[in-house]
DNA sequence: TTTTTCACCGATAGTACTATCGGTGAAATT
DNA sequence: AATTTCACCGATAGTACTATCGGTGAAAAA
């Protein structure tokens, strides 16, 4: 065992750090309701009147929470995006499109359960995140199917596209989740689905273009 | 006016639909953290204490409130079946597929807020009634589709076919609350992407089984 | 008419959580 | 070595909600 002669701010970092890890762990099986100062504390094994030493008040953490949310989310898409652009084909690239959002999401399932959770309550202090995550998430994807050729040039078409971001991302996350909860054993399948459902979308997409170039 | 000598069971009756009607509201508004005695009681124009002349407890309200959910799902999925048969062309019908639930979605979104939150909530008393319903309405969904023709033979079809439910599900819903929330003005936009998507999928399936039938 | 029933009331005990307080000891500074 | 700083502690006042109590008056039953 290594000896731990932390400094002081050293040591009050770490238990910030166990403060929301305990937070996180918490937010994910209990809820935003079952979150309180009691629990985390204790969680993270200092005194209920401690938790006020770190943050201001539950929100506060909340906040931070958020805070890192976002910072991992820009990170994971920036690299998803370079991943992807290593495929040799087209094919390759669209597929990896679905692959690796629903490789990072069965990675940390927790962080989209939280997220779709507070997405739909209005009491949530994380709504305005899941709000911002979401509307990123799918600007995101809209870019990669505008970079697979199906770029969108009136008001129309771009609000197809959109759309079609949106719906995909939410079969992403619901084959995401049904994997999880064991009902689709195979991630590859979900993967063929989705690659199928986004064909079918941007065969509309491509049809119009011909129309209006007829 | 009409005058109301309401007989004492008739009058009870009353306060008991008041006080179901304001749950559903605070519900949708404030989400299961902020439905209380204290507000549904208020709202319904009645002592707090006297909330429990009508209800064990607020568990013993939502489970009248899931109950009820369950019956209005089972006749609108019903009534969506027949509607859509009326579609004269195959076409039609699969666009009626699409149209019916989006505009269920849009008469009474309250209701699918309420499900979504709870869905993912692990702390909500309505989780196992939301679950249910997701189920219940992925395996209508996937009889709609084996009813335009795509029968799945093998496990693994049955299995692809349950998973296009799911993710043309979750984007149907997707798409309404963009609708709900003025992102996609158009609704038929909306049928026509889900349309597209399925048919994209339908096309993986038919490849599938033309594969095994050389 | 007399008696019983019961939906509703106000009061209140009990529970859970928040947020602040002064006190303590060890680390950091002087 | 003396002093200061501060992360943490236990105690507790304040707040919000739950669930039960006995009381009341009007409807229903006798």
């Amino acid at each position: 065992m290594t000896s731990t002669p932390l400094s002081r701010s050293e040591a009050k970092d770490l238990t910030r750090r166990k403060l929301i890890k305990a937070a996180l762990a918490i937010l994910d099986e209990e809820g935003e309701a079952g979150l309180t100062t009691v629990k985390v504390a204790k969680a993270a094994g200092i005194a209920q009147s401690s938790f006020y030493v770190h943050f201001k008040d539950m929100q506060d953490l909340l906040r931070e929470l958020a805070e890192e949310g976002g910072r991992r989310l820009r990170r994971a898409m920036r690299e998803a995006r370079s991943k992807a652009r290593e495929a040799p084909s087209d094919l390759d690239r669209h597929r990896e499109t679905f692959r690796i959002p629903l490789e990072a999401i069965c990675r940390h399932p927790e962080l989209l359960r939280i997220q779709m959770r507070a997405k739909h309550d209005p009491s949530s202090s994380l709504r305005a995140f899941a709000l911002e995550t979401s509307a990123a998430y799918r600007e995101h994807h809209a870019a990669d199917l505008a970079a697979l050729g199906y770029t969108a040039d009136d008001e129309r078409d771009r609000r197809r596209l959109e759309m079609i971001a949106e719906g995909i991302n939410a079969a992403t996350n619901a084959l995401a989740m049904g994997h999880l909860e064991g009902r689709y054993p195979d991630l590859e399948e979900a993967a063929d689905i989705l690659v199928a459902l986004s064909r079918g979308a941007l065969r509309l997409l491509r049809s119009s273009a011909a129309e209006r170039s007829t």
